[in-house]
RNA sequence: GCGAUGGUGGUGAAGUGGUUAACACACCAGAUUGUGGCUCUGGCAUUUCGAGGGUUCGAUCCCCUUUCAUCGCCCCA
């Protein structure tokens, strides 16, 4: 047996690393007054399939099930169903409550040929502000990925920043662009034509048709913007800079899905490690999904990172993200006489806060001693039938070699007393009752 | 969904149509009967070379299928 293609186990200190980046978005999503928000892994289908979205590609790369009630679909992202249960919940009726500035983590679900940094389960973090409209809360959604990203050591980003504007623009750009593209259509390629048809946004994401003559004069979108819808993307600009964000305006970023409105970003990482461009988190603003699904008008923004794709781009840029710091104490029993003893000493370790492990198999001495290096411990404690019978454990230090004889009773004391000299004066603030942090 | 390359112990990997599948690291045991790291000796893939089928007297090697991984395309909510 094997795990199913595209996904995979993580153990010991790769899940470590998955911890630390955990942590990482827990403190920063904290600081910024994001909380969490846990929805189901399955919901009804239709929370994700949604009807008049013209995107490539919702309804194929969706695990999608029937248990004979109703058709159920594992999470393909996370938006969706934090609306789903933003609606649910009512929690537009409470003004107190609003904006509702929440974030997720957790496993996702898409039905794609794998390769590196992408599998079928996956895990995103995003977050979503939902219930007030405002170009600061923009600008604070994406204050809050760029912090992230820094705080991982991913460096050399760049926010990639758009506008889509309201319905009115939407309307009046997508009108120009297929009048643009009517006289062109036998350029472009086979997508190309069926999104002309479907989505004529996508046509500007055209990897292939990029280079045409016609898709570089393409009308841009800023000039069929409303004054309103201006004045809201200056706004967002205008916050980013405060903020000394760095970003780019780049007109051909239009995103997949088609709810959309006004703001659209994407955080592209350039790492030589990895040798290619990828994104990091991306998201925008949303007007219509809160009344989708059945919620009054509200707006919404947020964004979507694949933590996949975070651990590598911060082991790539030099952040090792968890490390094997070893153990404190491993204890050493040599005959199985000792062994009850020997647990109760471990036992009396790790209360007192001392990462503590022991031989259960009575192992040579030799092999022992080697699992004392292998686990980096800073104390041996040796107990066999000499010590018990004198009520009484070998305590060595590794890094001095020191060892005494000490009764049970004083073992903490003596383990102590090496922390007490080791943390004297701080190595930061040189001061003995340190409150720098280290 | 399309294309390319690969799969040999715990790990990195040699290898060949024919007897016991190199070498190294790691691991285990002993030399050293209660003090590790060094050294030496020995052990460690064998109903096995991803899985299934075929050719053959004989297949890890050749052929077919399949699966997984990696890379590219597509897509990336």
């Amino acid at each position: 047996m094997q795990v199913v293609k595209g996904t995979q186990d993580f153990m010991g200190l790769q899940a470590r690393k998955w911890q630390a980046v955990e942590d990482v978005i827990r403190q920063i999503t904290t600081v910024y007054g994001y909380s969490e928000i846990r929805t189901p892994i399955f919901e009804y289908t239709e929370v994700f399939k949604r009807e008049n979205d013209s995107s490539d590609m919702v309804n194929k790369e969706m695990y999608t099930f029937d248990m004979g009630e109703s058709s159920l679909t594992l999470r393909p992202e996370g938006t969706a169903g934090v609306v789903r249960s933003f609606v649910e919940k009512k929690i537009y009726g409470n003004p107190a409550e609003l904006p509702a500035k929440m974030y997720y983590m957790g496993p996702m679900f898409r039905h794609e040929r794998p390769q590196k940094g992408r599998y079928r389960q996956f895990s995103q973090f995003g977050v979503e502000v939902i219930g007030v409209k405002s170009p600061i809360l923009d600008a604070e959604n994406i204050a809050l990925g760029y912090s992230l990203v820094s705080a991982l050591g991913i460096k050399n980003i760049t926010i990639h920043l758009n506008t889509l504007g309201d319905d009115a623009s939407r309307d009046a750009y997508r009108v120009a662009l297929k009048e643009h593209f009517a006289s062109h259509l036998d350029e472009l390629c086979e997508d190309c034509k069926r999104r002309y048809e479907q989505n004529p946004l996508r046509l500007l994401d055209c990897k292939i048709d990029a280079d045409l003559e016609c898709m570089k004069s393409a009308p841009k979108m800023s000039d069929y913007l409303t004054e309103e819808s201006k004045e809201y993307f200056e706004q967002v600009k205008a916050a980013l800079d405060a903020l000394e964000i760095p970003y780019v305006i780049d007109d051909k970023l239009v995103r997949g899905l088609d709810y959309y409105t006004h703001t659209v970003f994407e955080a592209i990482a350039t790492s030589d490690a990895l040798g290619a461009q990828l994104a990091v988190f991306a998201g925008g603003r949303y007007d219509k999904l809160v009344e989708y699904f059945g919620g009054p008008a509200m707006s919404g923004v947020g964004f979507a990172a694949g933590m996949e794709r975070l651990i590598m781009m911060a082991e790539a840029e030099g952040n090792e993200l968890a490390t094997d710091d070893g153990i404190d104490a491993y204890v050493m029993c040599l005959s199985n006489k000792c062994l009850t003893k020997a647990l109760e000493l471990t036992t009396e370790l790790r209360a007192s806060g001392y990462i503590a492990d022991m031989d259960v198999q009575c192992r040579s001495m030799k092999a022992q001693f080697k699992s004392v290096d292998r686990s980096k411990a800073k104390f041996a404690l040796i107990l066999g039938e000499d010590e018990l019978a004198n009520g009484v454990v070998n305590i060595k230090h590794i890094a001095t070699q020191e060892q005494k004889s000490v009764k049970y009773e004083d073992m903490i004391d003596h383990i102590d007393s090496y922390f007490v000299v080791e943390n004297e004066t701080c190595p930061t603030c040189g001061n003995p009752d340190c409150t720098c942090g280290k």
